[in-house]
DNA sequence: GAGGGCGAGTAGACACTGTCTACGTGCTCC
DNA sequence: GGAGCACGTAGACAGTGTCTACTCGCCCTC
């Protein structure tokens, strides 16, 4: 099946998810994703009315990719017998490496303005993950209140150093662009201190 | 001294602070914040060459405020006897506290995107307040290796919890719109246990 | 005091954007 | 075989940021 063949709907999207890689947020231009799928500029209101429907069909995409990856990484550490803190270490560091892999999709993900609209049906895409999280969180902390509040604290934190990443503020500030410390000393904070 | 009596480069910056309070990032066109300060769209050209510059001046008052919050949040905490603990809890709240009270600010003092070439000036503004925080976690955690990773670790805690929120995701998680107990678990996370 | 120079702001052009609308065009189905 | 229609094209429209004349009023100099 060749990317003609395909209906102009997946083709759109996928030249959205293959601009925002290579030129970021700002190359999500209309006009710029249609030229790019090989029609014209008013080609995409048959399937998006707006351009920021057509934005939020890519967002879900990525939303799509995260679920995977992160889905992808924690079976790998399963299967390599972690417990629950070890899965969670795996989670995190596929999360952070996902925004660093594709930040500009990263942003977009999280970009409210854009997506204004399908925002909620977007956040809703994230709570599956969260629950995983959240189980994990829950075995490792069995006497925690509300492991729901412990594990978005968690997640905040993990969120803020991919932004602060993308922002270049933790380069500036810890002089190195490695966020392997930050990251372990989040999870260490949050988690308690990783068994070796 | 009246509003017409400033040069037009404080009137343009003071302009754009009012519209992004009121109506957010995507208020701050060119010819918007010059219809808003009673000149031409030329005008700003003057003053800024390009549009990207007079965001940059727009979000530099904005750091200045932050740090003026934080200074004033320390200060207070300080003069009621708190200890370093005190003083990062209040400290912490006044962050997050910015960012709801001006939550289009906060959006546009991050998007790297839109102060693109002026980044990394902007970026500088932080670090003496940055070096605060540093200074109050080494004292709290005297044996700690390096305060400066703790304490970036914490920082993208807190800016996490705060695009998190911006966003619609934490209440969607934890089932409330209140931050507290999340900024709670976050600083009891990094900090310990707050002394009672 | 008259005149030249210049800083400051105006106004219009330009290419570009997202949206809207009228128009082909080729396929399907009765 | 012809009607209907889903699909995509092409142009108009208002709006954007940038660039370029142009004008106006003030200051400095002779």
């Amino acid at each position: 099946m060749t990317d003609q063949d395909r209906d102009l709907r997946a083709r759109l999207v996928a030249a959205g998810v293959e601009l925002v890689a290579t030129g970021g947020v700002q190359a999500l231009g209309l006009r710029e994703i249609a030229r790019h799928a090989g029609v014209s500029h008013g080609a995409p209101r048959r399937y998006f009315p707006t351009h920021r429907e057509l934005l939020a069909a890519i967002a879900r995409d990525g939303f799509g990719r995260l679920t995977d990856a992160l889905a992808g990484a924690d079976a790998l550490a399963v299967g390599t017998g972690a417990g629950a803190r070890g899965r969670l270490d795996a989670l995190a560091r596929a999360y952070l490496g996902f925004a660093a892999a594709d930040p500009g999709m990263f942003e977009l993900m999280f970009r409210h303005d854009l997506l204004e609209g399908s925002g909620a049906e977007l956040r809703r895409t994230t709570v599956p993950l969260f629950r995983t999280f959240v189980g994990l969180v829950a075995e490792l902390h069995p006497g925690s209140d509300d492991p729901a509040v412990a594990t978005a604290a968690l997640w905040s934190n993990l969120h803020g150093l991919a932004q602060l990443r993308a922002w270049g503020s933790l380069r500036l500030i810890t002089g190195s662009e490695d966020v392997d410390p930050l990251l372990r000393a989040a999870l260490d904070a949050h988690l308690g201190p990783a068994a070796r």
